[in-house]
DNA sequence: ACAAAAGTGTTGAGAGTACACCCATGC
DNA sequence: GCATGGGTGTACTCTCAACACTTTTGT
């Protein structure tokens, strides 16, 4: 942009590196935190597993591309997603220059049509804590992504939105737990999270097989998700 | 990336995006906070106030573009600097598509070359809270920019960026009440700042006109810079 | 009745906040 | 000696963190 005369748009074009955008599926899945791959079919690191993502498409902005990303992977819309970070090494992709914009999402596993267990599919879930060998610098990008949900997950209530529309208070600090990685205390999450005033509580309690059926509650759209947290400068 | 073809790269050469690396320079100047912006001299927004920035090179990383940009306009390097977002909507250039890496830089006023007085250069210094008319969608970038810079003051020591390498705590205090926005307690601030241990008493005092000489202080470098806030969820 | 999970309060420690006066220097 | 900005302490409140037992249900 800035003062560069028009004739810089067409004298460059030739060299515009390519833009992808990727995007990070997270969902709960079994107690653990995971995240959807796919396994590239070819060159370079074919065979390999990646996050799925794909081309920019002139017209669409980068948020449409992701969500169309996130559609064409899972069939879920409307879930929590926003920009993680942009990568743009000129060495990350060895044939050509690519910069690839990062989104990240979060889902109730539970919304997704494609599950772990489609053996035919090429895309399957893994635990962020064990993951594969990863094409090109997506081991980068996810450990990024980690971070950044562990610490969102500390002034926000992110963490709900990996939860179903009803869950208990335990699944809620399972989720807590899983992704921070580390035990919380129940008394206190419990106390917290409640006065936060971001649930609701539905009449219903969850059926369990056994043990005494817990309440179920459910997220307040119109709540405020971002807290202010204490300052290290007053 | 993901599982597309090579023959994707080829198909789609022609319709690559342009992207660019814009930088946003925040200093301050006389007790406000300030943005360094660029007049335009082409169309479209000709002779209106834009964010310095400038195309992406085949061959540099983004960071080494918003680096080569910061010095460019500044003459200033080693300054704190992070990417800060990538907007990419496909109206905000009217004439093709152009994907923007957005990052903000933190400069000491008195370590840049180009001052405000310069009078024949095309670039200014204008108060974040009183902004010119701005080209493109540099706005929203700019408040974005001053929304990000605010969250991090709270948890990290980001403020000291600002600052030259010997400062008083009255300055320092001055800078984080500029960019927030907001008066501060002078004892609570100092016995905060000064508990945090990122600060490093010299013997030096500040002469100045009037008044009881200050104190200077000395950022720590190998202290850490961010803190442990306290969490929403316990 | 027992196994299993849900639910519930209190206390001590540390951090945050509000607030007003004396100190060192230049003129 | 006075104007100017620098520097300091205390008391109250609130949040955090640690900790164990009772309740409800299904079998």
């Amino acid at each position: 942009m800035a003062s560069n005369p028009p004739s810089e748009y067409t004298r460059n074009r030739h060299r515009y590196p390519a833009v992808t955008v990727d995007i990070i599926i997270f969902a709960l899945v079994e107690d653990d935190l995971n995240v959807l791959l796919v396994r590239r079919r070819y060159a370079p690191f074919a065979g390999m597993w990646a996050i799925p993502g794909g081309f920019l498409e002139i017209g669409e902005s980068l948020e449409e591309a992701a969500i169309r990303e996130l559609e064409e992977e899972t069939g879920v819309t409307g879930v929590y997603m926003e920009q993680l970070y942009t990568f743009g090494d000129p060495e990350r992709d060895p044939r050509m220059r690519v910069i690839t914009v990062a989104y990240f999402a979060l889902v109730s596993i539970d919304a997704v049509q494609h599950r772990p267990g489609d053996d035919a599919s090429e895309t399957r879930w893994f635990s962020i804590f064990q993951l594969p060998q990863l094409a090109f610098d997506h081991r980068r990008i996810l450990e990024y992504a980690l971070t950044r949900l562990r610490n969102k997950l500390e002034y926000s209530a992110v963490g709900l939105q990996l939860l179903p529309d009803y869950f208990t208070l335990t699944e809620l600090q399972n989720a807590y737990e899983v992704v921070l990685g580390h035990q919380l205390d129940k008394r206190n999450f419990r106390r917290k999270v409640l006065a936060s005033g971001i649930l609701e509580e539905t009449g219903r309690r969850k059926k369990s097989t056994e043990g005494r059926p817990a309440m179920l509650y459910l997220y307040r759209r119109n709540a405020v998700t971002e807290f202010k947290k204490r300052r290290l400068f007053p």
